[in-house]
DNA sequence: GAATTAATTGAACGTTCGTTTTATTAATGC
DNA sequence: GCATTAATAAAACGAACGTTCAATTAATTC
């Protein structure tokens, strides 16, 4: 056999991509042998080369794309002009959504880093840290006005990104909790965790928890 | 050649051991081969199944006696009968120091639990889930006594467990922060997140940072 | 409907993998 | 110092890997 009837190249470029995403996903990348990736596409090893000249080639595109999906949905949901409270919101509330909606590309994107080439690694981490930036500038920002009170701004920012991430390693759809309610839940604790002033009406007072227990 | 001059059947295993955590840790078990290991090691890759029957053994026992020594930590650093809040610093404390002691090691554990057989990865399910539990009955008793405000326990154990093993992921010994300003930080960014209330004198407020934006 | 292009197959290539087997030498026990 | 056991080397096994190449057929173009 040869060309079958109704193959289209386009189709079956984007089910090669979901297909590797999932199962790179799911076993990891060095797992995931070529023929395995033909398989569940329907189709032989060598097609796949038709539009991915090699493994790494593959598994970078998923990664460029997945950032710079990401940095293309926080342009889009950043709110321009507002408070640090309000920007802190926004950032916690895409990321979460933005995380949950893709699993499986971010699994790979966060775990799959050091089967890149160091040139291909880096142009990744560029695009993460530019991420990561913007999160750091909001805080930074909320600690310049007082809206936060914050230790370390660049500590904080990992850790809240660790946080927020984690959600895609116990999060399933259709559990014990909806997406809304792990993102409020998210944002009420981010928000403790900057030590945010309460930002309609009340005032915030002095004492900070976690201060008599610090070291 | 065959048995060479010194060789000692303890410190080859020993050496194996600990080449294959930062091995694995740098280029994933799937990655990693057998010869590279026993080169590490400066060694034939025949001598390694002298001492671990097959590659997955070696990574299986990594996993255990990591896992194993995590939890042993917490039992002898627990205090027994305090409050949560002091309860939950020994926490943070102790999984904090004990990551970043590890570093390689835990990353093994988190990042290659799907190259387990499923019974394998059960017991490693097993202990990790063992000691989740520790620090959600703390979460627990500090909510019911009114020490901790919390939405969900569940939730926030995960959230904690992520932020704090992700120390991991960014920490680097003898660069900016040292070991104890990053745990006094990682404690007091956990108490804020809890709602804690402050322990020693000063009573606690009644206005809740984060309630104004939550959804 | 012939010529061209797009999509895929099937077979093969050289390499590397985890693992096993056999032989050989160092250390140990008596 | 001889017998035994411990520790390793060296070579080989079949299987699987990523990738390439030539052949073949479907769709498209004119």
């Amino acid at each position: 056999m040869a060309r079958t009837t109704g193959s289209d190249g386009g189709k079956t470029e984007a089910a090669v991509r979901e297909a590797a995403v999932s199962l790179i996903a799911r076993l990891g990348y060095e797992a995931m042998s070529m023929r395995q990736l033909a398989a569940e596409v329907g189709v032989q090893a060598a097609a796949l080369y038709r539009y991915f000249p090699t493994k790494e080639d593959l598994l970078f595109t998923l990664m460029r794309e997945h950032m710079e999906g990401l940095l293309k949905a926080w342009e889009t949901a950043r709110p321009t002009g507002a408070d640090p409270v309000t920007r802190l919101a926004a950032y916690v509330e895409n990321h979460i959504a933005f995380h949950i909606e893709r699993r499986h590309a971010t699994h790979v994107s966060n775990m799959e880093l050091r089967s890149l080439s160091h040139e291909r690694l880096t142009q990744v981490l560029k695009m993460r840290t530019a991420y990561e930036k913007e999160l750091r500038a909001i805080l930074r920002d909320g600690a310049e006005t007082d809206a936060f009170e914050i230790d370390d701004t660049g500590l904080t920012a990992m850790a809240l990104i660790q946080m927020m991430t984690g959600v895609i390693v116990w999060f399933r759809p259709g559990e014990r909790l909806s997406i809304a309610e792990v993102t409020a839940s998210y944002l009420s604790m981010t928000m403790r965790l900057v030590g945010a002033t309460i930002s309609h009406g009340t005032a915030r007072p002095s004492g900070r928890a976690g201060d008599a227990v610090a070291l």
